[in-house]
RNA sequence: GUGGCCAUAGUUCAGUUGGUUAGAACGCCAGGUUGUGGCCCUGGAGGUCGAGGGUUCAAAUCCCUCUGGUCACCCCA
Protein backbone atom coordinates (compact mmCIF):
# COMPACT_ATOMS: atom_id res chain seq x y z
CA UNK A 1 0.00 0.00 0.00
CA UNK A 2 1.40 2.97 -1.34
CA UNK A 3 0.08 5.74 1.38
CA UNK A 4 -1.02 5.23 4.88
CA UNK A 5 -1.95 7.57 7.72
CA UNK A 6 0.82 9.00 9.60
CA UNK A 7 1.77 6.98 12.99
CA UNK A 8 -0.46 8.23 15.54
CA UNK A 9 -3.24 9.14 13.39
CA UNK A 10 -6.55 7.67 12.65
CA UNK A 11 -9.45 7.04 10.45
CA UNK A 12 -12.72 7.77 11.95
CA UNK A 13 -14.53 5.57 10.02
CA UNK A 14 -18.30 5.67 8.93
CA UNK A 15 -19.30 2.97 10.65
CA UNK A 16 -17.89 5.21 14.07
CA UNK A 17 -19.24 8.88 12.83
CA UNK A 18 -22.43 8.26 14.74
CA UNK A 19 -21.01 7.60 18.37
CA UNK A 20 -18.44 10.47 17.73
CA UNK A 21 -21.69 12.93 16.55
CA UNK A 22 -23.90 11.56 19.45
CA UNK A 23 -20.95 12.40 22.10
CA UNK A 24 -20.43 16.01 20.18
CA UNK A 25 -24.27 16.53 20.54
CA UNK A 26 -24.25 15.68 24.15
CA UNK A 27 -21.29 17.80 24.98
CA UNK A 28 -23.06 20.49 22.61
CA UNK A 29 -26.13 20.32 24.52
CA UNK A 30 -24.41 20.58 28.18
CA UNK A 31 -22.14 23.74 26.97
CA UNK A 32 -25.27 25.23 26.60
CA UNK A 33 -27.34 24.60 29.52
CA UNK A 34 -24.47 25.77 31.50
CA UNK A 35 -24.33 28.84 28.91
CA UNK A 36 -20.80 28.13 27.31
CA UNK A 37 -20.28 30.04 23.54
CA UNK A 38 -18.58 27.76 20.81
CA UNK A 39 -15.29 29.46 20.27
CA UNK A 40 -13.08 27.58 17.04
CA UNK A 41 -9.40 28.71 16.85
CA UNK A 42 -7.15 28.09 13.97
CA UNK A 43 -5.11 24.84 14.54
CA UNK A 44 -2.14 26.32 14.17
CA UNK A 45 -0.60 29.06 15.91
CA UNK A 46 3.03 30.54 16.57
CA UNK A 47 5.20 28.55 18.54
CA UNK A 48 5.82 31.07 20.75
CA UNK A 49 1.99 31.07 21.96
CA UNK A 50 2.51 27.33 23.06
CA UNK A 51 5.71 27.68 24.99
CA UNK A 52 4.90 30.94 26.67
CA UNK A 53 2.00 29.34 27.81
CA UNK A 54 2.59 26.26 28.28
CA UNK A 55 6.12 26.55 29.70
CA UNK A 56 9.46 25.59 28.17
CA UNK A 57 10.05 23.20 30.79
CA UNK A 58 7.37 20.96 30.34
CA UNK A 59 7.28 17.84 28.31
CA UNK A 60 4.95 19.03 26.01
CA UNK A 61 6.71 21.94 24.93
CA UNK A 62 10.30 20.68 25.05
CA UNK A 63 9.44 17.04 23.41
CA UNK A 64 6.05 16.73 22.17
CA UNK A 65 5.19 19.74 20.31
CA UNK A 66 4.64 19.22 15.90
CA UNK A 67 6.69 22.16 15.38
CA UNK A 68 7.94 24.00 11.60
CA UNK A 69 9.10 26.84 10.17
CA UNK A 70 6.40 28.01 7.35
CA UNK A 71 7.58 28.98 4.03
CA UNK A 72 8.49 32.94 5.33
CA UNK A 73 10.73 31.13 8.08
CA UNK A 74 7.85 31.88 11.15
CA UNK A 75 8.02 29.06 13.71
CA UNK A 76 4.91 27.24 13.46
CA UNK A 77 3.20 24.66 15.97
CA UNK A 78 -0.03 22.94 15.60
CA UNK A 79 -1.74 23.13 19.06
CA UNK A 80 -0.75 20.73 21.64
CA UNK A 81 -4.21 21.91 23.75
CA UNK A 82 -6.83 24.73 24.06
CA UNK A 83 -6.13 26.74 26.83
CA UNK A 84 -3.64 29.22 24.96
CA UNK A 85 -5.54 29.71 21.70
CA UNK A 86 -8.23 30.23 23.26
CA UNK A 87 -6.57 32.73 25.65
CA UNK A 88 -5.05 34.57 22.37
CA UNK A 89 -8.31 34.86 20.81
CA UNK A 90 -9.93 36.29 23.99
CA UNK A 91 -7.04 38.80 24.16
CA UNK A 92 -6.87 39.20 20.42
CA UNK A 93 -10.42 39.70 19.94
CA UNK A 94 -10.85 42.02 23.63
CA UNK A 95 -13.57 39.93 24.62
CA UNK A 96 -12.83 41.14 27.98
CA UNK A 97 -13.79 44.58 27.47
CA UNK A 98 -17.33 43.71 25.94
CA UNK A 99 -18.47 41.59 29.08
CA UNK A 100 -17.34 40.82 32.51
CA UNK A 101 -17.16 37.29 32.20
CA UNK A 102 -16.49 35.31 29.00
CA UNK A 103 -17.67 31.69 29.12
CA UNK A 104 -15.92 29.46 26.06
CA UNK A 105 -15.42 25.76 25.06
CA UNK A 106 -14.24 24.18 21.85
CA UNK A 107 -13.99 21.27 20.79
CA UNK A 108 -11.32 20.14 18.00
CA UNK A 109 -8.00 17.88 17.12
CA UNK A 110 -4.91 18.68 18.96
CA UNK A 111 -0.97 17.48 17.77
CA UNK A 112 1.67 15.71 19.95
CA UNK A 113 4.51 14.04 18.95
CA UNK A 114 4.36 11.34 21.56
CA UNK A 115 4.79 7.31 21.27
CA UNK A 116 1.20 6.03 20.23
CA UNK A 117 -0.50 3.45 22.82
CA UNK A 118 -4.14 2.79 24.00
CA UNK A 119 -5.75 5.90 24.55
CA UNK A 120 -2.98 7.89 23.04
CA UNK A 121 -2.63 9.24 19.51
CA UNK A 122 -0.65 12.02 17.92
CA UNK A 123 -3.75 13.33 16.65
CA UNK A 124 -6.66 13.45 19.34
CA UNK A 125 -9.60 15.08 20.05
CA UNK A 126 -10.23 17.42 22.94
CA UNK A 127 -13.20 19.37 24.29
CA UNK A 128 -12.92 21.69 27.31
CA UNK A 129 -14.14 24.95 28.29
CA UNK A 130 -12.85 28.34 29.51
CA UNK A 131 -14.21 31.01 32.11
CA UNK A 132 -12.30 34.59 31.93
CA UNK A 133 -12.39 37.30 34.42
CA UNK A 134 -13.40 36.08 37.28
CA UNK A 135 -12.29 34.41 40.19
CA UNK A 136 -15.05 32.77 42.17
CA UNK A 137 -14.40 29.64 43.06
CA UNK A 138 -17.64 28.31 42.00
CA UNK A 139 -16.12 28.74 38.05
CA UNK A 140 -13.21 26.24 39.52
CA UNK A 141 -16.67 23.72 40.46
CA UNK A 142 -18.21 24.65 37.63
CA UNK A 143 -15.39 23.44 35.32
CA UNK A 144 -15.71 19.96 37.21
CA UNK A 145 -19.49 19.64 36.92
CA UNK A 146 -19.43 20.34 33.41
CA UNK A 147 -17.32 16.98 32.13
CA UNK A 148 -19.02 15.03 35.32
CA UNK A 149 -22.27 16.17 33.97
CA UNK A 150 -21.51 15.33 30.23
CA UNK A 151 -20.33 11.72 31.32
CA UNK A 152 -23.37 11.00 33.18
CA UNK A 153 -25.55 12.18 30.32
CA UNK A 154 -23.58 9.62 28.12
CA UNK A 155 -24.38 6.80 31.03
CA UNK A 156 -20.41 7.08 32.59
CA UNK A 157 -21.39 7.35 36.55
CA UNK A 158 -17.64 5.19 38.03
CA UNK A 159 -14.90 7.90 37.87
CA UNK A 160 -12.64 9.56 40.27
CA UNK A 161 -12.29 12.97 40.59
CA UNK A 162 -9.37 14.57 42.69
CA UNK A 163 -8.22 17.73 43.54
CA UNK A 164 -5.75 19.85 44.87
CA UNK A 165 -4.47 23.56 45.41
CA UNK A 166 -1.03 24.60 43.81
CA UNK A 167 -1.27 27.68 45.90
CA UNK A 168 -0.45 31.39 43.53
CA UNK A 169 2.47 33.56 43.17
CA UNK A 170 2.88 34.91 46.71
CA UNK A 171 2.61 31.11 48.43
CA UNK A 172 4.04 28.89 46.24
CA UNK A 173 7.45 30.59 45.87
CA UNK A 174 8.55 29.61 49.65
CA UNK A 175 7.14 26.04 49.54
CA UNK A 176 8.97 25.53 46.43
CA UNK A 177 12.22 26.49 48.44
CA UNK A 178 11.15 24.79 51.61
CA UNK A 179 10.39 21.26 49.34
CA UNK A 180 13.41 21.79 47.32
CA UNK A 181 15.67 21.81 50.54
CA UNK A 182 13.74 18.55 51.25
CA UNK A 183 14.74 16.93 47.78
CA UNK A 184 17.72 18.04 47.94
CA UNK A 185 18.83 15.83 50.75
CA UNK A 186 17.15 12.33 49.30
CA UNK A 187 18.38 13.54 45.63
CA UNK A 188 20.76 10.80 45.05
CA UNK A 189 18.15 8.42 45.79
CA UNK A 190 15.80 9.96 43.37
CA UNK A 191 15.12 8.69 40.09
CA UNK A 192 16.73 10.74 36.97
CA UNK A 193 13.65 12.32 35.96
CA UNK A 194 12.79 13.59 39.45
CA UNK A 195 16.82 15.10 39.64
CA UNK A 196 16.13 16.72 37.01
CA UNK A 197 12.99 18.22 38.37
CA UNK A 198 13.81 19.13 41.62
CA UNK A 199 15.34 22.42 40.23
CA UNK A 200 13.07 23.16 37.23
CA UNK A 201 9.47 21.98 38.70
CA UNK A 202 10.06 20.40 42.05
CA UNK A 203 6.31 20.15 42.49
CA UNK A 204 6.29 17.46 40.01
CA UNK A 205 8.78 15.16 41.98
CA UNK A 206 5.72 14.78 44.54
CA UNK A 207 4.00 13.69 41.15
CA UNK A 208 6.54 11.17 39.98
CA UNK A 209 4.53 7.65 39.34
CA UNK A 210 7.97 6.16 40.13
CA UNK A 211 7.68 3.93 42.74
CA UNK A 212 10.71 4.27 45.16
CA UNK A 213 10.09 8.35 44.28
CA UNK A 214 6.99 7.81 45.94
CA UNK A 215 8.36 6.39 48.95
CA UNK A 216 11.19 8.70 49.46
CA UNK A 217 8.53 11.59 49.49
CA UNK A 218 6.13 9.82 51.42
CA UNK A 219 6.39 12.20 54.04
CA UNK A 220 7.39 15.51 52.38
CA UNK A 221 5.56 18.96 52.79
CA UNK A 222 2.59 19.36 50.48
CA UNK A 223 1.81 22.27 49.08
CA UNK A 224 -2.02 22.44 50.07
CA UNK A 225 -0.83 22.19 53.95
CA UNK A 226 1.20 25.91 52.85
CA UNK A 227 -1.44 28.03 51.07
CA UNK A 228 -1.67 31.61 51.81
CA UNK A 229 -4.65 32.79 53.24
CA UNK A 230 -6.17 33.46 50.25
CA UNK A 231 -5.35 30.31 48.09
CA UNK A 232 -6.44 28.35 51.64
CA UNK A 233 -9.86 30.39 51.23
CA UNK A 234 -10.36 29.36 48.16
CA UNK A 235 -9.90 25.79 47.87
CA UNK A 236 -12.11 25.51 51.49
CA UNK A 237 -14.73 27.31 49.17
CA UNK A 238 -13.95 24.63 46.32
CA UNK A 239 -14.35 21.57 48.38
CA UNK A 240 -17.64 22.90 50.48
CA UNK A 241 -19.16 23.54 46.82
CA UNK A 242 -18.16 20.22 45.61
CA UNK A 243 -19.75 18.74 49.03
CA UNK A 244 -22.99 20.70 48.44
CA UNK A 245 -23.32 19.67 44.97
CA UNK A 246 -22.76 15.57 46.56
CA UNK A 247 -19.95 15.09 44.43
CA UNK A 248 -17.63 12.73 45.62
CA UNK A 249 -13.72 13.60 45.22
CA UNK A 250 -10.42 12.97 47.30
CA UNK A 251 -8.16 15.83 48.02
CA UNK A 252 -4.39 14.61 46.28
CA UNK A 253 -1.83 16.87 48.06
CA UNK A 254 0.18 15.53 45.42
CA UNK A 255 -1.61 16.15 42.10
CA UNK A 256 0.18 19.05 40.17
CA UNK A 257 -0.57 18.41 36.57
CA UNK A 258 2.25 18.78 33.93
CA UNK A 259 1.25 22.44 32.58
CA UNK A 260 2.61 25.18 34.51
CA UNK A 261 0.48 27.90 34.26
CA UNK A 262 -1.95 26.46 37.12
CA UNK A 263 -2.57 28.74 40.21
CA UNK A 264 -4.89 27.46 42.85
CA UNK A 265 -7.60 24.54 41.75
CA UNK A 266 -5.71 21.57 39.52
CA UNK A 267 -7.94 18.71 39.15
CA UNK A 268 -8.30 15.48 37.33
CA UNK A 269 -10.74 13.26 36.27
CA UNK A 270 -9.66 9.46 35.95
CA UNK A 271 -11.32 6.11 34.80
CA UNK A 272 -10.24 2.68 35.70
CA UNK A 273 -11.62 1.65 32.81
CA UNK A 274 -9.08 3.08 30.73
CA UNK A 275 -5.23 1.56 30.53
CA UNK A 276 -2.20 3.12 31.59
CA UNK A 277 -3.38 6.43 30.28
CA UNK A 278 -6.49 6.72 32.48
CA UNK A 279 -6.99 10.99 32.67
CA UNK A 280 -10.40 11.42 30.99
CA UNK A 281 -10.09 15.41 31.71
CA UNK A 282 -8.22 17.98 33.58
CA UNK A 283 -8.23 21.46 34.34
CA UNK A 284 -7.22 24.24 37.01
CA UNK A 285 -7.07 27.55 37.58
CA UNK A 286 -4.58 29.96 35.75
CA UNK A 287 -4.92 33.33 37.22
CA UNK A 288 -1.34 34.73 35.59
CA UNK A 289 -1.80 33.36 32.33
CA UNK A 290 -3.76 36.07 30.29
CA UNK A 291 -1.29 38.54 31.11
CA UNK A 292 1.12 36.41 30.71
CA UNK A 293 0.29 36.24 27.39
CA UNK A 294 -0.20 40.08 27.32
CA UNK A 295 -3.41 40.46 27.77
CA UNK A 296 -4.70 42.45 31.02
CA UNK A 297 -4.63 41.04 34.46
CA UNK A 298 -7.47 38.56 33.91
CA UNK A 299 -8.41 35.25 36.12
CA UNK A 300 -9.72 32.06 34.39
CA UNK A 301 -10.14 28.40 34.99
CA UNK A 302 -10.82 25.43 32.47
CA UNK A 303 -10.86 21.84 32.08
CA UNK A 304 -9.99 19.81 28.83
CA UNK A 305 -11.20 16.56 28.11
CA UNK A 306 -10.27 14.10 25.53
CA UNK A 307 -12.77 12.56 23.36
CA UNK A 308 -11.14 8.88 22.03
CA UNK A 309 -10.99 8.46 25.76
CA UNK A 310 -14.22 8.73 26.58
CA UNK A 311 -14.89 6.81 23.87
CA UNK A 312 -12.93 3.72 24.67
CA UNK A 313 -14.86 4.09 28.40
CA UNK A 314 -18.02 4.16 26.63
CA UNK A 315 -17.23 1.12 24.63
CA UNK A 316 -15.62 -0.85 27.80
CA UNK A 317 -19.52 0.16 29.28
CA UNK A 318 -20.65 -0.79 26.14
CA UNK A 319 -22.84 2.75 26.12
CA UNK A 320 -23.04 4.84 23.05
CA UNK A 321 -24.41 2.14 20.60
CA UNK A 322 -26.08 4.78 18.24
CA UNK A 323 -27.41 3.14 14.75
CA UNK A 324 -26.58 4.97 12.13
CA UNK A 325 -28.93 5.76 9.68
CA UNK A 326 -31.10 3.80 7.36
CA UNK A 327 -33.12 4.63 4.53
CA UNK A 328 -36.60 5.00 4.92
CA UNK A 329 -37.55 3.98 1.70
CA UNK A 330 -35.65 1.66 -1.46
CA UNK A 331 -36.71 1.69 -4.80
CA UNK A 332 -36.30 -1.29 -6.66
CA UNK A 333 -36.39 -0.98 -10.09
CA UNK A 334 -37.13 -3.52 -13.26
CA UNK A 335 -35.99 -2.31 -16.59
CA UNK A 336 -34.30 0.71 -17.61
CA UNK A 337 -37.39 2.68 -17.75
CA UNK A 338 -38.17 2.34 -14.07
CA UNK A 339 -34.79 2.73 -12.89
CA UNK A 340 -34.77 6.56 -14.48
CA UNK A 341 -38.30 7.29 -13.05
CA UNK A 342 -36.90 5.58 -9.39
CA UNK A 343 -34.17 7.35 -9.74
CA UNK A 344 -36.04 11.27 -10.12
CA UNK A 345 -38.30 9.85 -7.56
CA UNK A 346 -36.05 9.13 -5.38
CA UNK A 347 -34.22 12.33 -5.21
CA UNK A 348 -37.45 13.99 -5.34
CA UNK A 349 -38.24 12.83 -1.82
CA UNK A 350 -34.74 13.20 -0.74
CA UNK A 351 -35.35 17.00 -1.37
CA UNK A 352 -38.95 16.98 0.48
CA UNK A 353 -36.88 15.65 3.54
CA UNK A 354 -37.14 11.70 3.54
CA UNK A 355 -33.97 9.73 3.39
CA UNK A 356 -34.43 7.50 0.11
CA UNK A 357 -32.24 5.00 -2.00
CA UNK A 358 -31.96 3.44 -5.22
CA UNK A 359 -29.88 0.96 -6.90
CA UNK A 360 -27.20 2.67 -8.75
CA UNK A 361 -25.57 -0.79 -9.74
CA UNK A 362 -28.03 -2.39 -12.46
CA UNK A 363 -28.69 -5.15 -10.40
CA UNK A 364 -31.57 -8.23 -10.43
CA UNK A 365 -34.16 -7.52 -8.28
CA UNK A 366 -33.14 -10.31 -5.55
CA UNK A 367 -30.43 -8.36 -5.32
CA UNK A 368 -31.63 -5.09 -5.22
CA UNK A 369 -34.15 -6.60 -2.47
CA UNK A 370 -30.84 -7.97 -0.47
CA UNK A 371 -29.13 -4.45 -0.66
CA UNK A 372 -32.21 -2.54 0.76
CA UNK A 373 -32.42 -5.36 3.59
CA UNK A 374 -28.42 -5.05 4.32
CA UNK A 375 -29.10 -1.19 4.37
CA UNK A 376 -32.09 -1.59 6.54
CA UNK A 377 -34.46 0.06 4.65
CA UNK A 378 -38.04 0.56 6.28
CA UNK A 379 -39.55 0.29 2.91
CA UNK A 380 -39.40 -0.83 -0.43
CA UNK A 381 -41.49 -0.39 -3.28
CA UNK A 382 -41.11 -2.48 -6.25
CA UNK A 383 -40.91 -0.37 -9.41
CA UNK A 384 -41.75 -2.00 -13.35
CA UNK A 385 -43.84 -1.57 -16.35
CA UNK A 386 -47.00 -2.67 -14.60
CA UNK A 387 -46.68 -0.01 -11.79
CA UNK A 388 -45.77 2.80 -13.84
CA UNK A 389 -48.88 2.02 -16.52
CA UNK A 390 -51.58 1.83 -12.75
CA UNK A 391 -49.64 4.41 -10.89
CA UNK A 392 -49.87 2.22 -8.27
CA UNK A 393 -47.58 -0.21 -6.66
CA UNK A 394 -46.73 -2.11 -3.32
CA UNK A 395 -45.27 -0.72 -0.35
CA UNK A 396 -43.37 -3.64 1.50
CA UNK A 397 -42.72 -2.89 5.05
CA UNK A 398 -39.18 -4.49 5.27
CA UNK A 399 -39.46 -5.46 9.53
CA UNK A 400 -42.83 -7.38 8.91
CA UNK A 401 -42.69 -8.23 5.27
CA UNK A 402 -46.23 -6.89 4.96
CA UNK A 403 -47.20 -5.00 1.76
CA UNK A 404 -49.73 -2.40 0.96
CA UNK A 405 -51.20 -0.77 -1.93
CA UNK A 406 -49.36 2.85 -2.42
CA UNK A 407 -49.86 5.55 -5.61
CA UNK A 408 -46.86 6.08 -7.13
CA UNK A 409 -48.30 9.82 -7.63
CA UNK A 410 -47.98 10.64 -3.84
CA UNK A 411 -46.16 8.23 -1.89
CA UNK A 412 -47.46 8.24 1.57
CA UNK A 413 -45.12 6.78 4.11
CA UNK A 414 -47.14 5.08 7.47
CA UNK A 415 -45.48 6.65 10.59
C1' G B 1 12.93 8.95 23.13
C1' U B 2 13.45 3.46 25.49
C1' G B 3 11.52 -1.56 25.85
C1' G B 4 8.07 -6.18 25.30
C1' C B 5 4.73 -8.57 21.91
C1' C B 6 2.75 -8.96 17.02
C1' A B 7 2.40 -8.82 11.28
C1' U B 8 -1.17 -14.88 6.63
C1' A B 9 -7.93 -12.99 1.99
C1' G B 10 -12.08 -7.06 3.22
C1' U B 11 -12.31 -8.77 8.81
C1' U B 12 -11.09 -12.35 12.89
C1' C B 13 -7.84 -16.18 12.84
C1' A B 14 -5.78 -21.66 11.56
C1' G B 15 -1.36 -23.34 9.11
C1' U B 16 1.92 -29.64 12.48
C1' U B 17 9.26 -31.22 13.35
C1' G B 18 10.80 -26.07 7.07
C1' G B 19 8.12 -30.31 2.12
C1' U B 20 3.05 -30.33 -3.51
C1' U B 21 -2.02 -25.82 -6.28
C1' A B 22 -1.74 -21.48 1.71
C1' G B 23 -7.12 -22.88 4.61
C1' A B 24 -11.67 -21.76 7.82
C1' A B 25 -15.38 -18.57 9.59
C1' C B 26 -17.70 -14.07 8.77
C1' G B 27 -18.14 -10.38 4.93
C1' C B 28 -18.56 -9.52 -0.48
C1' C B 29 -20.54 -11.21 -5.51
C1' A B 30 -23.85 -14.54 -8.30
C1' G B 31 -27.49 -18.35 -8.48
C1' G B 32 -31.51 -21.67 -6.00
C1' U B 33 -37.83 -21.01 -12.78
C1' U B 34 -40.96 -16.33 -15.37
C1' G B 35 -40.85 -9.46 -10.60
C1' U B 36 -39.27 -9.71 -3.65
C1' G B 37 -34.83 -9.27 1.37
C1' G B 38 -33.50 -11.60 6.36
C1' C B 39 -32.84 -18.08 7.51
C1' C B 40 -31.06 -22.13 4.50
C1' C B 41 -28.46 -24.42 0.15
C1' U B 42 -24.92 -24.12 -4.14
C1' G B 43 -21.13 -21.69 -6.63
C1' G B 44 -17.54 -17.60 -7.26
C1' A B 45 -14.08 -13.67 -6.63
C1' G B 46 -10.38 -12.27 -3.33
C1' G B 47 -3.61 -13.50 -0.63
C1' U B 48 3.92 -11.19 -3.98
C1' C B 49 1.96 -14.86 3.71
C1' G B 50 4.24 -6.44 5.94
C1' A B 51 9.08 -5.12 2.90
C1' G B 52 14.15 -6.32 1.79
C1' G B 53 18.17 -9.57 2.45
C1' G B 54 20.22 -14.38 4.18
C1' U B 55 20.36 -19.98 5.43
C1' U B 56 18.43 -24.38 2.59
C1' C B 57 17.41 -28.94 -2.67
C1' A B 58 13.01 -26.49 -0.49
C1' A B 59 10.82 -20.81 3.78
C1' A B 60 4.31 -18.30 5.68
C1' U B 61 7.49 -21.43 8.98
C1' C B 62 14.66 -20.47 10.74
C1' C B 63 18.21 -15.84 11.02
C1' C B 64 19.20 -10.42 10.16
C1' U B 65 17.62 -5.43 8.84
C1' C B 66 13.73 -2.14 7.99
C1' U B 67 8.58 -0.62 8.13
C1' G B 68 3.97 -0.76 10.46
C1' G B 69 0.71 -2.07 14.51
C1' U B 70 0.04 -2.82 19.65
C1' C B 71 1.06 -2.51 24.83
C1' A B 72 4.14 -0.55 28.61
C1' C B 73 7.82 3.21 30.51
C1' C B 74 7.93 8.60 30.39
C1' C B 75 4.13 12.07 30.20
C1' C B 76 -0.68 13.37 29.42
C1' A B 77 -6.56 14.17 27.15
Amino acid sequence: MKFRTIKGTKDILPEETAGWQNVESVIRRVMRNFNYQEIRTPTFEQTGLFARSIGELTDIVSKEMYTFLDRSEESITLRPEGTAATLRAYIQNNLGEQSPLTKVYYIGPMFRQERPQAGRLRQFHQFGAEALGASSPQLDVEMMVLPLEIYKQLGIDHFSLKINSVGCEKCRPAYKQLLQTELRKIFTQLSHDSQVRVEQNPLRVLDSKDKKDRELTAGMPLMNEHLCEECTVHFASVRSLLDALNIPYEVDGRLVRGLDYYTKTAFEITSTALGSQDALAGGGRYDLLVEELGGKQTPGVGFAAGIERLLIVLSKLNENKIASSAPVIFFVGLDETARIWTFLKTNELRRQGTCAEVDYLGRSVKSQMREANRQQAQYVIVVGEQELKTKTAKLKNMHTGEETAVSLEKIEIPS
